[in-house]
DNA sequence: TAGATTGTTAATCGATTAACAATC
DNA sequence: TAGATTGTTAATCGATTAACAATC
């Protein structure tokens, strides 16, 4: 029986952000072989047949009265978000969001590499952040090429992430990372995945207003 | 006509996040008066009917063939968020992401004021990030007792996340803003907030494998 | 075998979209 | 007035939940 892998059906959004949940769930349940879907539930306060209901969107199979067998599923949530590619990435502005983000250690077990980042301030230009030196942003063009660089952060002020999301595209940049509020205008078939940092905030003050 | 603000209905999830958006997006509209629904609808990717019927959730009227009046829609969504009510945080873990978020400046304009930095490193106590002196965790008794802070922001390793998490709550803390992939256990009444930071360029690594 | 848990289909529930009347 | 855009109801679509058969 030959492995069938092609995924005709499309991954509902939630299920897909869940699916993000389970993923890091998994790197934290390291003790255990198997866990059931009662098991991950309860833990995500969501309901077990949610669990394997999502499931079926994977070739996932578990075994009746035992569960899933947590380095398999690991391993098929790992191919389903490609963690297993290590991916170079670049980070434009050396400002506290970005320098964390280029120290950032948890990058490396979901295949990211901070390639390199940049500022366009020269007192920042050579000092260290991590083990990286700041580069100038005429480096861009060179540092994409060289370390086939797909993906770009944008760590700057409001009033240049245009401008950055722009020079980044023209050289080569397929995706996005925006951790500025700014709704960047981009051509079609550019992945841009806004990251408000404000975003979880919000959701506590809303709640605790209406106590 | 006595304003009718009882709010029988509970806000969709869906909706809830889109509400976000609007109000982010706001906050970068400053240059007009007016906005269509059309107009919101475009800049992020959704339909107008999806705009207006979200807002039938709030207090919030348009009018025909103008559109929506800014200043008056940033207020409903700035009440609706309890933005314009200051609240006092503390963040502990003065590491990368800790300092930075320390050192944010975006958390002004939606009513949040960093009280303190805490850290169990004696080499990182009494040092400066941004004005703020790093305390030890012995100062949180005090500081939330001084500051009435309800929020506590977690940065600190895997592995004592929820000792901490512990901690605030037998101080007084009401919600937690957890940017560990720890999965935190709380009692009831405890709102937690998980921000994984890894999320966004799950999402992006994703996208890119089918290509 | 009996029991527990998976996997899947059908039923329900909720959110989105479409249609159109109201209105500035 | 005519036209554009809002606001709302009804129809559709999609996701969740429930039920239960399959299976280890």
């Amino acid at each position: 029986m030959s492995k069938n892998n092609n995924k005709p059906i499309e991954i509902p959004k939630p299920t897909f952000e869940r699916l993000k949940k389970y993923h890091a769930l998994l790197l934290q349940e390291k003790d255990k072989e198997y866990i059931s879907s009662e098991e991950i539930a309860e833990k995500l306060n969501i309901t077990p047949e949610q669990v394997r209901k999502d499931f079926t969107y994977l070739n996932i199979n578990g075994k009746p009265k035992i569960g899933y067998h947590i380095p398999s599923l690991e391993k098929e949530l790992s191919e389903f978000f490609g963690t297993w590619i290590l991916d170079n990435i670049i980070i434009i502005g050396a400002g506290n969001l970005g320098s964390a983000l280029a120290k950032y250690k948890g990058f490396k077990k979901i295949g990211i590499r901070v390639a390199a980042i940049f500022d366009n301030d020269p007192e920042k230009i050579g000092s260290l952040v991590g083990e990286l030196s700041v580069l100038p942003l005429a480096e861009i063009k060179r540092v994409i090429k060289r370390f086939k660089v797909k993906i770009g952060v944008i760590c700057v002020s409001e009033n240049s992430a245009q401008e950055i999301a722009e020079l980044l595209i023209q050289n080569g940049i397929k995706a996005i990372w925006n951790f500025t509020p700014v709704n960047l205008q981009t051509p079609p078939g550019i992945i841009v995945e806004n990251q408000d940092i404000t975003t979880g905030i919000l959701t506590i003050k809303h709640l605790m207003e209406k106590e």
